[in-house]
DNA sequence: CGTCTGACGCACG
DNA sequence: GCGTGCGCCAGAC
């Protein structure tokens, strides 16, 4: 085996490298990460790679990561539905009824943030 | 190789 | 503002 060490081409690595830049008490969308990826739309591949991402041996803190509403609506692939608001809220971010609070103060997108 | 699925996003009603 | 449907890309079967 040759050249594994693409990762930076594969997207599931990139998704992997911009969730973990993402700083403490802050999230993202799926979109904003697919969109400083390169594919705006494949935010359905975002979501995706993160759930791969929970195998990884590294930590992801894929709990920053929510949809555009901020709703928390991969909670469910993290075993328990509780886990990741539980992760949200031990890093000072509001949730209710499993939507984040103030979405827009917390909001960081690594386009913007990363300057890409 | 064809088909379905998926932690989304957007257009439409 | 909310519910529904479609499209997007990549991988699994």
């Amino acid at each position: 085996m040759k050249n594994r060490n693409r990762e930076n081409d594969n997207f599931f690595e990139k998704v992997y490298q911009v969730t973990r830049k993402i700083p403490y008490g802050r999230v993202t969308s799926y979109g904003a990460i697919a969109r400083y990826i390169g594919l705006p739309q494949a935010a359905r591949m975002v979501g995706w790679a993160l759930n791969k991402s929970l195998s990884q041996k590294k930590f992801v803190p894929a709990h920053r990561v929510v949809n555009q509403k901020g709703l928390l609506t991969g909670k469910k692939h993290f075993g328990c539905s509780n886990t990741m608001k539980e992760l949200l809220e031990n890093e000072n971010i509001i949730i209710d009824n499993d939507k984040i609070q103030n979405f827009e103060n917390v909001f960081w997108d690594p386009c913007k943030e990363l300057s890409f």
